[in-house]
DNA sequence: GCAAACTGAGTGAGGATTCACTCATTGAGT
DNA sequence: ACTCAATGAGTGAATCCTCACTCAGTTTGC
């Protein structure tokens, strides 16, 4: 069938519409794009944002539905029409504000990665020695997990579906993070807080390990309110033990 | 070695085939069967054998290719025909030996893990207090894959891949792991060789974090020779003066 | 010469991605 | 104020490619 074939520029023969569409069925079906009660934060904007909020909306919509998707399902049993539908948009929407999938793994990485890395910058400084930021450091990875167990499970499983997103992109930021870890137990060793016998890097792997295991196995178990903080006292507890000198 | 008992016997492993396959099902007619090289008594090697030992060798070759390939590549990337590749065979063959390329995770997975735990069921017991026996869970799981790096990073990483792997087989496992641990911890406790103030669960769960998170960015790193052990040593060292009452 | 083991080209399911098309908005022209 | 052309976000069915898996045929072992 034919139809229009004088449209051929495109790399590929047009995809065939064969029967002219009822004009109508569009409107009533999908008034998605209208909607969003949405943050008053933008209230000076005027009309014109109208079009820009919904848009920035969409994307946090996607990235919203994905993070549920994702955990549900893991990376590579998720369907790309999956979180459309989930997000309330078309397949092809996604694809106007993400490349690929693959891409929107990487995006919500670092969307709420990057969160955690700038509060922890934000945060550190103000603590006194390194058994304080140590502590700190494990509050804040717990407590910011705790109540978001999707986020959480995206974190500690999903991301290690993806070989490349591990390889190319994860890993900066972990050894970044991890390095982090590493000084600060560096730093209680020279002012003597510390024990000297074990070495930073060492140290700074098992205590993100032990995080990340307390995080996975709360992820995948039924992720009681409060486990986390519990456990972050409890390994504080027992880590600042074991550490001093 | 493994094989004894694949519990989860999977049928349609990938792509579905609902396709209502001949009467006669693959199972019982698997060539598969033919049992693994046994070898051992190989002591009149002779020329006939020679053959005869290449047949047994395959399924052993092909588990070897695909630790190496999946450490690579992960799971998901790696194709089938990758593995019979580096293993040597036609791609045909893999089937012969094993039911999908899931199965071969699987069957990887049961194989050295299965060692992993056998070996520490027959080693623990011989141990004479609840430290002792932490320090040998410690030393025994990064032994095991000091020089192992790829089966390192199939455990640490290519295993989270497979979420149908995680949840359905490998769960099971790392729950009897875990219990292990943290029974460990509640007899140490009731001697009043560990403080009180943990929970055991939470215990186990950080413990085997940093074990894997060692081993994680062991495998992900430079892998120096070593490296896994003195860490051992170190780990058990902050731990067992932390849990110390 | 037969069966078991092996091979590898071919099959087809599945699913990410594309792109021709819709239509609410915008704003220029009258 | 009122067309009406232009715009481009949004849509989703169609496309096309990638593999996991199959099986007809070949080789090997006895």
């Amino acid at each position: 069938m034919s139809e229009s074939s004088l449209s051929l520029r495109r790399r590929r023969a047009g995809r065939g519409r064969e029967e002219p569409r009822s004009p109508q069925d569009r409107a009533a079906g999908r008034p998605a794009a209208r909607e969003r009660p949405e943050n008053g934060a933008r209230a000076t904007n005027r009309q014109g944002s109208d079009k820009r909020r919904r848009l920035g909306d969409k994307r946090d919509r996607i990235l919203k539905a994905a993070v549920k998707v994702f955990a549900r399902n893991g990376f590579h049993a998720t369907r790309v029409s999956e979180v459309a539908k989930a997000a309330g948009v078309a397949d092809g929407t996604i694809y106007l504000y993400f490349e690929s999938k693959e891409e929107l793994l990487f995006s919500l990485f670092e969307d709420r990665v990057g969160k955690l890395l700038s509060f922890m910058r934000d945060e550190l400084p103000k603590k006194p020695d390194a058994p304080a930021r140590l502590r700190a450091i494990i509050d804040m990875q717990l407590g910011l997990l705790e109540g978001e167990r999707d986020l959480a499970e995206v974190i500690t499983v999903i991301l290690r579906q993806s070989t490349r997103l591990m390889k190319e992109f994860a890993a900066p930021h972990f050894n970044a993070y991890l390095d982090a870890i590493a000084k600060i137990i560096a730093e209680g060793q020279a002012t003597g807080a510390f024990r000297q016998d074990v070495s930073p890097h060492i140290a700074a792997r098992a205590i993100f390990g032990a995080l990340d295991g307390i995080t996975l196995t709360w992820a995948l178990g039924r992720a009681e309110q409060g486990a986390l903080g519990r456990a972050a006292g409890q390994l504080a507890d027992v880590l600042l033990r074991g550490l001093a000198p």
